[in-house]
DNA sequence: ATACCGATTAACT
DNA sequence: GTTAATCGGTATA
């Protein structure tokens, strides 16, 4: 199958939930500082909007950094988070909707040896590109990248054919977002299971996870 | 102007 | 399991 590049028909979407879970699998591409690199998303979480306690645009707040957040779908939110970390949000829905899905997780794909100059690492271990910092850093997102557009050439994501069956996404609450009260409840985190996707690596095609 | 803290990570013990 | 790192956003005054 061709890759094909995520449009508006896809951002634009208002099921934040099902989108974010419609993420895993996809192909996460940025063309930063002169470097290509892809990765595969293996764990996302949604965000929606002002009705979830733990979105920064809870309650109709805006903004100097949320602002974009109420743009439609198909730009990048990027915001630094303990003063070190730069966290990549896709945001969705219509324009004045600001529902956003964080990335929190790739598998390399493509530029795997920028990555590692990236996240100034020898080998690929466990934490190389997962968490939000750390999959953020490997390919090369900052918070300068906030607003930009994924219909653009600089950060864009692509349906490769990729498949991920339901049975192989562990659905959980999201993580670090206790202050969200009930809200910290939602099964809004989803995420690659490493155990069943090996069993369907060796019996299934090479490309499904 | 001042104070507090986070959608985290890596390096410790 | 514990903690330092590090700074912009947000609330309070």
């Amino acid at each position: 199958m061709e890759a094909i590049k995520l449009g508006t028909d896809f951002y634009e979407r208002e099921d934040v939930a099902q989108l974010a879970r419609e993420l895993i699998g996809k192909v996460i591409c940025t063309a930063l500082d002169g470097h290509y690199t892809s990765g595969i998303i293996t764990e996302t979480e949604a965000y929606a909007g002002i009705i979830d306690k733990a979105s920064h645009a809870y309650g109709g707040r805006r903004t100097a950094r949320t602002k974009i957040m109420y743009a439609a779908g198909g730009v990048a939110y990027v915001y630094l988070c303990y003063g070190i970390h730069h966290l990549f949000n896709v945001v969705t829905g219509r324009s004045g909707v600001p529902h956003a899905v964080l990335l929190r997780g790739i598998e390399p794909l493509e530029g795997v040896d920028v990555m590692m100059i990236r996240r100034k690492a020898r080998t690929i271990g466990k934490t190389f590109s997962k968490g939000p910092g750390s999959a953020s850093q490997a390919l090369g997102i900052q918070t300068r990248y906030t607003g930009t557009s994924l219909a653009g050439n600089r950060i864009w994501i692509e349906d490769r054919g990729i498949a991920v069956p339901d049975k192989s996404i562990l659905v959980t609450p999201r993580i670090g977002v206790d202050y969200a009260g009930e809200d910290a409840l939602l099964p809004y985190r989803f995420v690659v299971n490493l155990s069943l996707s090996r069993t369907l690596h060796h019996s299934s095609s090479p490309h499904h996870l």
